[in-house]
DNA sequence: AAAACATAAGTAAACGTTTACGTAGTTTTT
DNA sequence: AAAAACTACGTAAACGTTTACTTATGTTTT
C-alpha cells in the first residue's frame, strides 16, 4: 500500500496531479491521467481519507444515535433493519456510518455533543421516540444536520422519516370495523411518544369515520409484551369484540393474555398489531399487523441526510413511509352475540 | 469552538504545551496546565481527532460488520444486542464504532478490504458464523487485528468470542434427559456454522456421557422459523418424545407444527431452543432454552479487540461465555408409553 | 505573426495535531 | 562553585491531502 505521495515521487509528478487524477478531477491530460490510475490500481494507492478530512474538515462520518433505555425497549428488535438499510445507502455517497448508544444521563450533558463537537461526525440520525426534544433543539441550534427516524415533532425544525402511522392504524381499524366490530379496545403505550399517538388517532379516526363510537384506549408505560398481558386484563372487562394495538409485542402479549384467560382467538376476540416484527408472522396465531418496511424507513433516512448535507438551507422535510395491512389469522368476522 | 492551536495563540504559548495539556502528558508546570484546562473548558476546545489520527496514524476506529445474507437471515435479532454491548466496551477506551454490511460479492473483492485500506478502521469485529475463512485470513495476513464473535476456527490465528456452545447444549441435553427422554431428535442448520455443530456436538456428548444412544440429527439449510417446521415433520416420523434444537428459532418453528399437527406439547413432545431471544419468553408456550448473554458477548469482544491493539503480538485468545439453561414450559417428563 | 486564450502541470500554503529535539533556567550533586 | 541533571517550555518536521495560484506550453483568434 502506497499513498499518493508516494506514488507522485515515484511517477516524477507533483501530488497535486496525483490528486486531481484519484479524485477524477479535471485539468489533466488523459494520458497521464490514464497511467497515474493504472499504477494506483498496482500499487494499491487510495486517498487516506484522514488526511483528506483533514484538509476539506469534512469527517464523511454519520452517525446512528440509538437512545437506550434501561430494559426492556432495547431488545426491541425494532431498530436492526433500518440499521442495514440505512448503512446501505450511506455507504453509497461515500460516507461511513457510525452507532452511538446514549442514555438518559448523555442527553443532560454530553453523549452525542461528545461525538459531534470531536468532528467525529458530520451528522446525526436519531432513532426512535424517546429522544428529549431539547436535545434536538441544541443539536440543530448549533448548526449538526439532524434527521429523526420514528419520531417527529411539528415544532423542531429537523428532518424526520416516519412510516405512514396513522393511515396504516386507519387502515387496520377498518378492517375491524368491517368485520363488524363495535366493541373496540385500544392497547397503546406512551402517548407522548409519536408514533403511539399516531396510530391512536389513526384508529380512531376510522372509527369517528363510520360514525361509530371511538374505542377507549388503554395506555401502558412501554409498549412490551409484558405490558400487553397487563393492558388486556384491564380491557377485558369492557368485553371487547376486537383489541388493536399500538404495535406487535403489545398485541401478542394480550393475545396470549386471553388465550390463557379461556378466549379463543380469533373466534371469542380479533387481535391486530403493528410493525410486523418476526414473531408476529411466528406467532402461534400468527397476527394480523399493519406491516412498517424498515428496511427503507432507514434508506430513505439515508438519502434524507444526504440531500441535507447537501443543501443545508433546504426546507425541513418529513418522508413518510407508506405502510401495508397483513391479514393473518388473529382477527375474524365478529360473532353474533358479540 | 476553539482548536487547539488557536488556544495556544491566545494564550501566548506553543501548541505543543497545550497539546501536552489537554492529553494529560507530563512535561508542564501544574500552573500553566491547569490555565490551559480551564481556559479550554471556556471555550470548548477538544483536540480535533482528525488532525490527531494524521498525526498518529490511527484511526480510532473500529468497524463492526455484519455479514448480510440475503433472506431471512438478516432479520435474526441476535445482533442487535451484541453491538449494543460493543459500542459501550468500544467508546469507553475512547475508539469509535462504525459499521459495515458486506454481503457475499464483497467478500470475494472489496468490501471490508475497502474500509480497512482506506483507513477508516483501525480493526474489524466479524460477526456470525457466514464470513468466509479465506477472508478473514487475508485480513489477518495484512495486519488488520480481526475479532471473531459467534465464530471460531482452531485453525485461524485470530482471536474470538464465543458462547459456551458447547457446554450450554450438554446441559440442555442433560435436561432433557433427567426427564426420561430416550427417543430424541436434533433439530439444525448447517454443520459448517460454528454454533451449529459445537451445539449439536454438545447435545450428543450428553447421551453419549450417559451411555444412552447418540440422537439423530436433522440439518436444514438455515436456522429459520420455516424450517424448523419443516425438519420437525422429517423428525416426527421416527416419534420422538423431545426435540431439542440449536437455536430459538427452529425450536419454535418446530413447536408450533407440532401443535399444528395435533401435538400436545409439552405432554406429547418436549422442546427446547437455544439463545434465548424475545421470542422464547413470549412464546405462547414459553420455551426451555438455554440463554446466551449477547450483550455480554459484544463486552467481551470490545475488550478483546482493546487488548489486541495494546499487544499485537499477544497469543491468540478465544473467551467463552457462560450459557445458562432456563427451564420454562415447554419441557416436561416423558410419558409413560414414551 | 502577434495577441489572447486554453490547457496541463507544478508550487506552496493550509488543515490541526504529535513528537523528537533543542534550549534556557533551575536544582541537585560532588 | 563548577559540573551534571532536571524541568518547563519552544521549534519544527512530520502526517497526507486539497486547492488557490502560478508557470510553462500549446492553440486559437485576428
Amino acid at each position: 500500500m502506497v499513498t499518493a505521495k508516494a506514488l507522485a515521487a515515484e511517477l516524477g509528478i507533483s501530488i497535486a496531479t496525483v490528486s486531481r487524477a484519484l479524485n477524477g478531477k479535471p485539468g489533466l491530460s488523459p494520458n497521464l491521467r490514464k497511467k497515474i490510475l493504472a499504477e494506483a490500481a498496482i500499487r494499491h494507492t487510495v486517498i487516506n481519507p484522514v488526511a483528506r478530512m483533514l484538509a476539506t474538515s469534512k469527517s464523511e462520518n454519520v452517525c446512528f444515535a440509538v437512545y437506550h433505555l434501561a430494559g426492556p425497549v432495547s431488545k426491541d428488535p425494532f431498530y436492526f433493519p433500518i440499521l442495514m438499510g440505512l448503512e446501505e445507502e450511506i455507504r453509497q455517497v461515500g460516507l461511513q456510518l457510525s452507532i452511538s448508544v446514549i442514555g438518559e444521563e448523555d442527553v443532560k450533558d454530553a453523549a452525542l455533543w461528545r461525538v459531534i463537537s470531536e468532528r467525529r461526525a458530520d451528522g446525526v440520525i436519531l432513532n426512535g421516540p424517546f429522544v428529549p426534544a431539547s436535545f434536538i433543539l441544541k443539536l440543530h441550534s448549533i448548526g449538526i444536520p439532524v434527521v429523526l427516524v420514528d419520531n417527529f415533532n411539528e415544532h423542531l425544525p429537523v428532518d424526520a422519516v416516519v412510516a405512514a402511522d396513522r393511515s396504516g392504524a386507519t387502515e387496520a381499524a377498518r378492517h375491524i370495523i368491517s368485520l363488524g366490530h363495535k366493541k373496540v379496545a385500544i392497547l397503546s403505550g406512551p402517548k407522548d411518544w409519536y408514533s403511539n399517538s399516531e396510530r391512536c388517532a389513526g384508529f380512531i379516526a376510522a372509527f369517528t369515520a363510520k360514525g361509530l363510537e371511538a374505542p377507549e384506549i388503554f395506555y401502558g408505560e412501554d409498549t412490551t409484551y409484558e405490558t400487553g398481558g397487563k393492558l388486556f386484563k384491564k380491557a377485558s372487562k369492557k368485553n371487547p369484540t376486537a383489541v388493536i394495538s399500538v404495535n406487535d409485542a403489545l398485541a401478542l402479549g394480550a393475545m396470549d393474555t386471553a388465550t390463557e384467560m379461556g378466549f379463543t382467538v380469533p373466534r371469542d376476540i380479533s387481535f391486530t398489531g403493528f410493525d410486523d416484527i418476526d414473531s408476529a408472522r411466528t406467532s402461534r396465531i400468527p397476527l394480523t399487523t399493519v406491516s412498517v418496511p424498515r428496511e427503507f424507513l432507514g434508506r430513505a433516512a439515508g438519502r434524507l441526510f444526504w440531500s441535507r448535507i447537501d443543501d443545508p438551507a433546504a426546507p425541513r422535510q418529513r418522508i413518510e413511509i407508506e405502510t401495508k395491512l397483513v391479514v393473518r389469522n388473529s382477527t375474524d368476522v365478529v360473532k353474533k352475540g358479540g
